[in-house]
DNA sequence: TTGTAGGCGTTATCAT
DNA sequence: ATGATAACGCCTACAA
């Protein structure tokens, strides 16, 4: 095995012309000879010819590296939602880099690194690196893409998921059903999504021409996890005033809320309280859970978010792109609409 | 914002020295008068100086740049254990690029583009992109490291969790419980780390020294993941002859046979039937399984592949590296011991 | 300790 | 249609 890599050069002398001529063969937009270019690519098979693509970059100032920055990949939706982004950038033929900033502390550092790759854009996906990430790649001229975030940066494409639509989504399967007293939960640390989530909710049943004899209350449980879902159920049991419609704005909370309520034995889903989640995480169609949830198709908000980066990628300076992606109804058994 | 990156020529003409200079400045091991560089620090701070990775891997012939290959990010077990691998690579100084080589089909042009980038190692978690793969990258000189893979490799590190012994350990706890007929399900599709599990478990109960009143029967089923699982509880429940204690070499699979044995009502786990699982998935842990399972402790297995890769490009040339990552039981409801 | 110069493998601009 | 040649930004002898 010889360890060094064919280059250009080897290519070039193997098939007998000059190494810009190698280099032209790849770019399909040069006019060369059909017959050079075949001998080019045979010389070049022989000897597992592949670009380099550092060298590639220094001239392009592009690595085809996207990175996709997200703060901890200890959330499962998250995680679910990198998957679908790594499969989509690597569909466009470039690189997904991942770059988890949980520890706040090292963004600054991780930050600083990430400039030395040359990369053709960055993902930033829900989370706390916000406005100085994207700010120090937009002012190097990478662009930028936010996911699920509020719109404040100017410069940056936007992808959301239309997390006001959900939570009024789920408020109005609450008045069709004929509720009387519903809540919704999520968690104190407020992250964009969910106040949208609880705001849209909320709104849809506080409009002033709606019939008012629905109670809505908001309630807070400490995380946005499995563990706080448990906690929180527990607690309302205990509290008493359980109402009959609940609608969490995230699926892990009610499945942890499910599970305790299923513990207790004291009240049944949907029959004494009704249940709507948010996000539609893999777990929330299992048979222990069944979750009636507002679906945040993760493939699609991915897909968007490439497609964004790719357009900008041909058009940087076209105006910044701001998109919403719908949400949609899962029924499941936790709760089940009245024909 | 002036768009075009700082160069280390920028910097040192801004400092009033040589390039060369400069780039000394940050070899830790270059004898170089500490006035100097702090000089060079000031005014690489003032222009947000940042290496440009391209430049530095056309030297090094190292990008610092690790390639994940996986197949296959549905599996959730598998992007858990992808995340711990992230964390780890990022902890080293690395950058993580992940390859999802789920399309066979695709697997050859991924990896051809894939050597473009002159990646500093990559680490391939199991699935099917072997041989192939780590043989192109060995090749050319890239440290390759393989998770839970048969070792046909010769020159690559080796990092497997113990399946064996955790096919031994649920096997002995069976026997420890006084069980009578007990069971061993894995998915049709046979992996490595599936197969080693399964053997594990029945080589323990059939050791020639050990009371034979224990019968052992292996079962199959369609695929490793939840619907497999009540797919299989479905069709066992109908055919009669539940055994009293079943280990599934699959979380996924154990999950959903929970859930199909609790939606049936005819058998209660544990008294009826009792299940240990393997993996401890993050749902193991869920009130609704409350699965008792072998544990591979993925952080530790992304640490120690790491580690190995780290050592790796520490010492190109020393021998061949082979660990084993110990199992342990967890417990939980599905199957409790009996004291 | 510091500066000068050559080269890493491409792509792009000129000529031819 | 093809071949020289000049960058790209950095590291590393070699020289001073």
């Amino acid at each position: 095995m010889n360890k060094a890599n064919a280059t250009s050069a080897d290519v070039a002398q193997l098939a007998g012309v000059s190494q810009s001529t190698v280099s032209r063969s790849y770019d399909p937009n040069s006019r060369i000879s059909k017959s050079t270019r075949q001998k080019v690519f045979a010389a070049a098979e022989k000897l597992h010819y592949q670009v380099n693509k550092a060298a590639q970059t220094m001239i392009n100032k592009r690595s085809d590296l996207v990175g996709l920055v997200t703060a901890g990949l200890g959330d499962p939706f998250r995680s679910e939602f990198l998957n679908s982004l790594v499969l989509a950038v690597q569909e466009k033929g470039l690189r997904p880099m991942i770059i988890d900033v949980t520890d706040e502390q090292m963004l600054d550092q991780q930050l600083q690194t990430l400039l030395q790759y040359q990369l053709s854009g960055v993902i930033i996906t829900s989370g706390t690196p916000s406005e100085a990430v994207a700010n120090a790649f937009i002012a190097r001229g990478t662009p930028v893409v936010l996911v699920n975030r509020a719109d404040h940066s100017s410069e940056a494409d936007i992808i959301n998921f239309d997390n006001e639509a959900a939570g009024r989504l789920a408020a109005q399967e609450f008045v069709a059903a004929g509720k009387h007293k519903v809540m919704v939960v999520r968690s104190k640390v407020s992250s964009y999504s969910s106040v949208m989530r609880s705001n849209g909710f909320k709104g849809a049943l506080l409009e002033p021409m709606r019939d008012s004899s629905i109670q809505v209350e908001e309630r807070f449980c400490e995380l946005g996890d499995y563990d706080s879902g448990i906690i929180f159920g527990k607690e309302l049991i205990a509290s008493g005033g359980m109402p009959d419609g609940i609608f969490f704005c995230m699926d892990y909370i009610a499945c942890g809320f499910i599970d305790a309520i299923k513990h207790s034995g004291v009240y049944s889903i949907p029959r004494d309280v009704a249940i709507i989640g948010c996000d539609d995480i893999t777990i929330a169609r299992y048979q222990a859970y069944a979750l009636t949830t507002i679906r945040q198709s993760a493939k699609e908000m991915a897909s968007s978010a490439v497609s964004a980066l790719q357009a900008r990628l041909d058009h940087p300076s076209a105006p910044p792109i701001q998109q919403k992606i719908g949400a949609a109804v899962i029924f499941r058994h936790s709760f089940v609409p009245n024909h």
